[in-house]
Formats: structure tokens, sequence, C-alpha cells
DNA sequence: AAGCCGGGGAA
DNA sequence: TTCCCAGGCTT
């Protein structure tokens, strides 16, 4: 021992041998026998797939990269799109300031870098919306950089494989210093692909299958047994409830009234059915007093629609009227073409409360 | 360092 | 129900 030779690393060879027999195709994905035959990652695909990606399922994300693609083929065809048509496009799939920051970056690459994304992890990381994450992954998958790609799948199989007990965050970089050691300089993207679909199909948060792993032999959760006690992480807060109420109008022609949230914060720049505040407390502002305009209003019941920090329960009023210019701005959309609108997914839920057949 | 920011699938 | 997901930005 400290002889100073270093030890051979052997982690990146052994997990690659296990990619190239059990990885998974994705749309966005180059399989290790077509990179073999010459094929290369398309940077556009998978830096789109990746802020995609973010906190996001494998799942949940296909059927969006596949519109996206369709929609804009090229990184100056989303730079040159509408911002009203990204952010519609977007619907549904939340954390909506990916989207903003989405086409930023894509304007950022067609102004700036000639429609070519930066090659290294520095010049991709000063780019909106890439951060340490997602710089490193698209440098390593579409660049073969030999860069350290840390997510939370990989920060599971870290944690385990060395019984990292500081809790997260702020182990954070001990957990980022161990996968810069094993990050081999020979596909270093497969790699990282690789200790990413270790842990979504066998480093798994609950009952991992570590008969299965090719780590099991040199992983120290599992050699004591405790392969679900990590990664341990802070004790997380209680989400607060807040109350409000939601209006659709619906004019005789079958049209609603609807507005531009701000570009800022929750849900910033999609669109809404008026709503009052959203508050902490029932203070009497779930009523159809606070309507954007006055009429008989009907009550239709309540929704409920848990965001990432509190639980929001609106209460929906439904009033048929006839069309009219209102104070607060907004637009008569015919409920036939809600469909191509920016709503997020707890604005469908207010309209569908009020007019069921509306989607 | 901590808070803010969606939505959905799996267990 | 609870967990957490190929995280980034702001304060």
């Amino acid at each position: 021992m400290h002889s100073g030779v270093k030890i051979p690393n052997t982690y990146g060879a052994e997990l690659l041998t296990w990619y190239d027999r059990h990885h998974r195709e994705l749309p966005w994905r180059v399989s290790p026998s077509a990179a073999k035959a010459g094929k290369f990652a398309n940077p556009y695909h998978i830096w789109l797939s990746e802020v995609m990606l973010q906190q996001t399922t494998v799942q949940a994300v296909k059927p969006y990269f596949a519109k996206f693609l369709a929609l804009w083929p090229r990184v100056e065809d989303l730079a040159a799109a509408p911002a009203d048509d990204v952010m519609a496009a977007w619907a549904g799939l939340g954390y909506y300031a990916r989207a903003r920051n989405l086409k930023k970056c894509a304007e950022a690459v067609a102004r700036d870098h000639g429609g070519i994304f930066p090659d290294t992890e520095a010049g991709l990381k000063a780019l909106p919306g890439i951060g340490d994450y997602t710089a490193a992954a698209v440098a390593a998958i579409a660049f073969n950089r030999q860069a350290a790609v840390m997510d939370g799948n990989v920060e599971r199989v870290i944690s385990r494989l060395f019984a990292i007990d500081g809790p997260l965050p702020g182990s954070k970089p001990l957990m980022k210093q161990k996968v810069a050691e094993l990050t081999p300089a020979d596909r270093p993207g497969d790699f990282a692909q690789a200790m990413m679909d270790l842990g979504a199909t066998i480093c798994t948060p609950k009952r991992p299958a570590c008969a299965l792993c090719p780590f099991n032999s040199r992983c120290l959760a599992f050699a004591n047994d405790e392969p679900e006690r990590f990664p341990v992480k802070a004790p997380k807060k209680a989400k607060p409830v807040r109350v409000g109420a939601a209006f659709v109008a619906v004019t005789p022609d079958g049209e609603i009234l609807l507005r531009r949230r701000i570009e800022t914060g929750l849900l910033g720049g999609m669109t809404e059915v008026p709503t009052t505040a959203w508050t902490a407390r029932f203070d009497g502002g779930t009523t159809p007093e606070h309507a954007p305009f006055p009429g008989n209003w009907e009550a239709c019941g309540q929704i409920v629609h848990v965001f990432t920090h509190f639980e929001l329960r609106l209460s929906v009023y439904r009033l048929q009227h006839e069309k009219i210019e209102t104070e607060g701005g907004g637009w008569w959309e015919p409920v036939t073409n809600l469909e191509a609108q920016a709503l997020p997914t707890v604005m469908k839920k207010a309209i569908v409360q009020a007019i069921p057949l509306a989607f």
C-alpha cells in the first residue's frame, strides 16, 4: 500500500461490457453497434433530450422529443420559432423555465456559435439552461469528452458503491469526485449513459436488483446488505396548502376567456383562465365576487393540483356570457382550439371541471 | 445553502 | 400515500 502506484480503474471497462449487452434503445441515443459503424450522436438531439430529461422520466419525454424534432429539425429552426409556439409545444411537461431557457439557448447557439454547439463542458455551461449535469452529459455523449456526469441515478449508484453516509446535497462534491475517478478516457459518453441506465434499471431506489448488478462484488452497500439506506438525504418539508378560484367564462359561440401569466415565477409565460391569487389560508377569496367581471357564476366544484412545493385547491366557476372586453387583458379562444394553447396541466384540469368535453 | 419551479408513474 | 425522476436558477 501507499506505493504510489495507481490502482487500475477497471470499473469503466466492466460497466461498458455490461452496457454493450444491456443498453436501451432511445430516440436520441446512438447504439454502441451503430457507433462502431461510424455513426455520431447529434449534439442538437442530445442537448434537447437532456434538457427535457431534467427531473423528468424517459417515458414522459419521448413524445415531446418527437414533437419538437418534427416541428424544429435543427437548432436554427428552434431559434427562429415564435416563443409562444415553443411554450405551447412544451405545455404539460412542467418546469416551464426550461422551455424559456431552451429557446434562449437555441438563439445563442444560432447567433453566437454559427449554429454549432460548443464542444467543451465550460462552453456548454455558459449557455442558458445548461448546468453542471447537462454540460457534462452533452460534452461526454455528443463530443466524447471525459466529463464526470452525475445525475440522480449516478448519485444513487455511487453512494451505494462507496457507502457514502454524508447526506445530500452536502455529499455531492465527494460523489462527483468518485465519478470523475471512475470515468474512463475510452467511451466516456457510453460510460455516463451506462451509469444512468444502471441506476434506472438495476440500482433502483426501492428493491434494487443487486444480483444482476455488474458491480455487486465491489459494492459496499450490497456487502452490508443495506443498499436502500443510500443515498442518505436531508429530511424534506411538508407541503402547505393554498386555495383560490378559477373562472371559466364561455360565450354562446363556444369561446372562453384566457390570459397570459407573467413571464417569471410559477407557470411563467404560460396561458391560464382568470384566477384569484392563491393564498395560504381560506380568506373568502374563493368566491365569485373575485371573478374577472360580475355575473351569475355557477360553482362547478373543486380541483386539486400538486406542485413541487405546495398543494393547490381551486374552486372552479363557470358563466355563460356574451363576448366582452375585459379590463385585465386576455382574449377569447374557441374551445376547439385549446389544444394549441400553452395551457399547463392545472389549467386544463380547471377547464375540464367547467367544460367536461373541452379536450 | 436553501428556496423556487411541474407533472406523472411506480411501489 | 410516498418517492423521485438523465436539475437549473435565484437569493
